[in-house]
DNA sequence: CTGAAAGCGCTAACAA
DNA sequence: TTGTTAGCGCTTTCAG
């Protein structure tokens, strides 16, 4: 069996046909100018010799590309696997391919990230995660994607960055504001935050809108244990032991996202404290199983399937004059992990 | 601004450097028989203009490929989020870039996307997800990978397929059997089960390790409810709901995949059915979240990481005479959402 | 050690 | 309606 004879090109499809490349080429992309049996025939042979065209050479000729990038922090996070299936969605509506690369939330990774993606000429780049709130440390990915952009490449962000790019934006500031306020309703005043790293742009804005809500009761995040840990169900695990011990008189821990929410809650259930009777649990995105978890997680939802699919849609229109820019929305999810403050 | 004026290419950097094309390729792809200071300057000019290789050119002048592709039921899913993520890890360490396909569990479009990524010349196919159980669905898609692996592509899936590739075999028949044998050694008898679709091999090979462990205490498939409905959450959540009504007797449900167990576990809350005080409940896979719901749900583990990472490993190797298949190992992750059959 | 030239497979003018 | 012919940007013999 000859291991390594080459696919099938165009020329033999046109061969056996008895017609020219052009006509060929012509038939199988379906384009005017070839009279309908002939184009029938080609389509025909084609099938038979199980032709499928080169991407790389249909590229390089001027055709339509038809690969679109995607750049997440890691895939195996709900967050992000979300945001994926919204980008898969819309890619494969529109026969696109994606590409996608795993950032590990280091800005030094993600610029390599991000040369891989130009250089297989994806149409497009969408880059999901957040920014960083070091501006320094997007500088040269700035540099990289506005060359990207001259030449004709598209770029979305999904998450506020110092890139100058088409966003969509989730509403972390509405989001922390409204998850604030409502714990704080429910009369909790003793509030631990866990955070993740205070370089990313998403922690800083949720912190922000709690900061604000805070406010409104005359409190300040000055007056409350914020502890920044990783933003992953481990960091949220390992936070919520060290705030317990160090803070044990909290009624309520926030965690700014829903994965580290749900190590607060395993380490909760471990030491027997009740959720919400003794303390209370929010979270942020509310992921998948968020309304499945026992208490079921009060958090806020972000249309993750949604921001993904808009993010490629804006990176597939046409550019514009200046960029454009997506708010998410967003909505209070009240369960069960959340409840008034004790009587003493 | 010019708007699309071309990506600085070779001969750009060529020029510049003041060598020709062929001197600037074999500098850039750091290969032998350029004097290393031409060699340096070359890659001097080459980042100051900011060049980055066409891929495409590259591919179709016979450099090597770069990128292997990915096909999942649906990347949402954590299963196959976690799958991925062990494909991206070892293909971020080898350089690679992948390329990831929905098949939304629908063998037409599953074939669809195997065309496309062969269209798009991938050094490699990895297909996760299970096969199925008829034959005649996979004969296409059996027939093109074949075509794809002659003319020298490599082909891997995870899971049993009618496919004539390497393969890694979740440990799907011993799990079935585990888990079983764990329920019954409980005491359990009126046990009850939530499947996928019986097309999907997955889903007859747990059944199939299931209905060996009841055969060892006497028992059969035949003696217990199966339900086939979705293999996904909601699946489970909708099962569980008839299972409920149907048979109210059932001490156990066993659902064919955590997805669906999360999902008896959110209708048994919600009826206030004490886990595993009236019922006890398990899984298969062991997503990340299993560990951390309440109860804690017990379920065989499968390393959906490694399995990733072992399918591109093995598609990345040169072809072999014939299929190489490895297995995963597996483990009984006894916890909380089992216990003993109440006493009457 | 370096350069010139011939493709890789396809699309897109331009002819016929 | 169909065919001819230039490239697209790169790698790679084969000369020098």
């Amino acid at each position: 069996m000859a291991k390594s004879r080459s696919a099938p090109r165009l020329a033999d499809v046109a061969e056996r046909a008895g017609v020219s490349l052009a006509t060929a080429s012509r038939s199988l992309a379906g384009r005017e100018g070839v009279s309908e049996s002939v184009a029938a025939h080609v389509r025909e042979v084609a099938l038979q010799i199980g032709y499928v065209a080169n991407v790389h050479a249909r590229t390089l000729a001027g055709g339509a590309t038809s690969t679109v990038g995607l750049i997440v922090h890691e895939i195996g996070d709900p967050y992000f696997s979300e945001i994926a299936s919204g980008v898969l969605g819309v890619a494969t509506e529109r026969g696109l391919t994606v590409q996608i690369c795993h950032s590990g939330r280091d800005p030094g990774n993600e610029l390599h990230q991000i040369r891989t993606l130009i250089a297989h000429r994806t149409d497009a780049i969408v880059i999901a995660g957040s920014g960083y709130t070091d501006p320094a440390l997007q500088e040269e990915s700035d540099r990289v994607l506005t060359a990207f952009q001259e030449t004709g490449g598209r770029v979305a962000v999904i998450g506020r960055h110092h890139l100058s790019v088409d966003a969509v934006l989730p509403d972390n500031k509405p989001a922390g504001e409204v998850i604030g306020a409502h714990v704080l309703s429910l009369g909790h005043r003793r509030i631990g935050i866990l955070a993740g790293s205070p370089l990313l742009t998403t922690v800083a804005d949720r912190l922000a809108g709690i900061e604000a809500a805070l406010h409104a009761e005359g409190l300040s995040l000055d007056d409350i244990p914020v502890l920044h840990t990783e933003f992953t169900r481990d960091g949220g695990h390992a936070g919520a032991e060290e705030l317990l011990r160090e803070h044990p008189d909290l009624t309520a821990i926030i965690a700014l996202n829903d994965a580290m929410a749900i190590g607060v809650l395993s380490v909760l259930r471990k030491h027997g404290v009740a959720v919400p009777g003794q303390i209370s649990v929010a979270g942020f995105d509310d992921v998948a199983v968020a309304a499945d978890l026992a208490p079921s997680l009060t958090t806020v939802k972000l249309p993750m399937v949604e921001m993904g699919a808009a993010a490629l849609t804006m990176a597939l229109k046409p550019a514009s004059a200046r960029r454009r820019r997506k708010g998410t929305g967003h909505q209070l999810m009240a369960r069960d992990s959340t409840g008034p403050v004790r009587a003493r």
